[in-house]
DNA sequence: CAACTATATTGTACAAATAACAATAAATAG
DNA sequence: CTATTTATTGTTATTTGTACAATATAGTTG
């Protein structure tokens, strides 16, 4: 690329695909949008949802359409980032295929349906997965993996955890986010102070509703609402995260 | 990719790249490693250096090949790592172009040589590019700041600026490690206690020498090396990045 | 060799953050 | 009205962060 003399009809052709890591929270729990593959290799696999950059396509733009075909959720509604990119050769038997993977973070997800294929996508649970009784095809149990890794990473110093909710929401609601993804228990008080303190979200009016499905007993809570809706806001300290359930009394 | 019906002819051939931004401190200098251009487009301006992928090659192997071709060091000695995917299309006038582009910490570089082409490789101050002086070809300047930042950023909660240093180091010259990328001062007494408690580093005998190259006078500092050769280690808590030159007294 | 200088390393003390847990607030259910 | 439930605020002991002082150990110099 920085000399001038190179010849592309040299190379074999290589094809790029964006896939997708869509995450969000169903019935309280993580989980992940798959594809059960209709066809050979890896017929009756999972896999993640992707397809084919297109010739005059951005990557991300790629990305956001095989979101939206799949979801058919409008991509401005989730925070979509690049992960990384996976180009093992051999890794497709078929071609040579490098895959920039994507993943998202969306609430409000409805009944995904195998849109353009006839291909069956789902929800899936996260814990699945690890558990290792759910197997991906070719090399996307390692790009899931890594997904992972960067959601609850990034759930300690950003405010992404709110994509996982609606667009307002309570701190409670903001807290379990936090208790399903990394699977821990959080001191409800000092999430609370936290949250205040991190400057990340502000309160939308003084309001206090009774909740959409929510258990309509104890004090109504107030809610929030993101401050920065470009998912930049950083949260100030980050938030502590623990290994496993339940809480230590010293670190 | 899911659905078994493409074909990959339908697809105009797409060029992958490998680009790496190697960065090194020279000089008490920040410096990465920067490409001439000696052809249209783009001729005269700098570039990252970097290269096809070959047909059999895995992305990060030709990272580490583009790296020691331009440098003549061997990637098991430096920091390498994907930093992201570059693929807006017109970005090279001559073809699509999706480029995987890496990052590298290196130490002990000796002066680079265009090895393969007529191109000049040469070292140049992180500061010229930052203050305007020095303007990449492509859209290599969002790479080089998007490595920059990452570099800055993974230096707070790694061990990873012992890769700017010798295989053995001081205390000392890993602090200045951090206040060249960095631009900041930080506190020698402070960051003496941090780096002891993080764990991320073993002394290395008791043995006080001279230094080479360093003024022979003052205690002798002991010697540290890494204690995880695989860069993962974690350096916690982690070292609080300030912003500008001078500590200020209160956050 | 003693004093001086320079860097490394350790001490100290106060401010601030963390975290566990207690207490209060505000609603609904009965 | 009382019990119950969740939200929110208080309280306190412990830990951490940070500025700055003091000590350690060498080379250098008169």
């Amino acid at each position: 690329m920085e000399n001038g003399q190179y010849n592309p009809r040299d190379y074999p052709p290589v094809a790029v695909t964006a896939d997708v890591v869509v995450q969000t929270i169903r019935d309280g729990d993580f989980q992940v949008l798959l594809i059960e593959r209709g066809e050979e290799p890896h017929k009756g696999d999972w896999a993640l949802p992707g397809g084919f950059v297109r010739p005059d396509e951005n990557l991300d733009t790629a990305a956001a359409r095989e979101l939206e075909e799949e979801t058919s959720i409008s991509a401005d509604q989730v925070h979509l980032e690049q992960l990384g990119s996976y180009g093992e050769p051999g890794r497709d038997p078929r071609m040579r295929v490098v895959t920039i993977a994507y993943w998202a973070i969306c609430s409000g997800l409805p009944d995904p349906r195998g849109e353009t294929d006839a291909v069956a996508a789902s929800l899936q649970p996260v814990s699945e997965f690890e558990n290792g009784r759910i197997r991906l095809a070719f090399d996307h149990g390692q790009i899931l993996a890594d997904a992972l890794e960067r959601t609850r990473s990034k759930l300690e110093y950003t405010a992404l955890a709110a994509r996982f909710c609606a667009p307002e929401f309570t701190i409670s609601e903001l807290r379990k986010v936090y208790e399903t993804v990394w699977g821990t228990v959080i001191d409800p008080g000092n999430f609370q102070r936290q949250m205040r303190k991190s400057g990340a979200f502000r309160m939308v009016g003084e309001r206090r509703v009774a909740q959409r499905g929510a258990p309509a007993t104890g004090r109504p809570p107030s809610l929030w609402t993101v401050r920065d809706s470009t998912d930049k806001a950083i949260v100030e300290p980050p938030i502590a995260r623990r290994t496993g359930i339940g809480s230590s009394r010293r670190r």
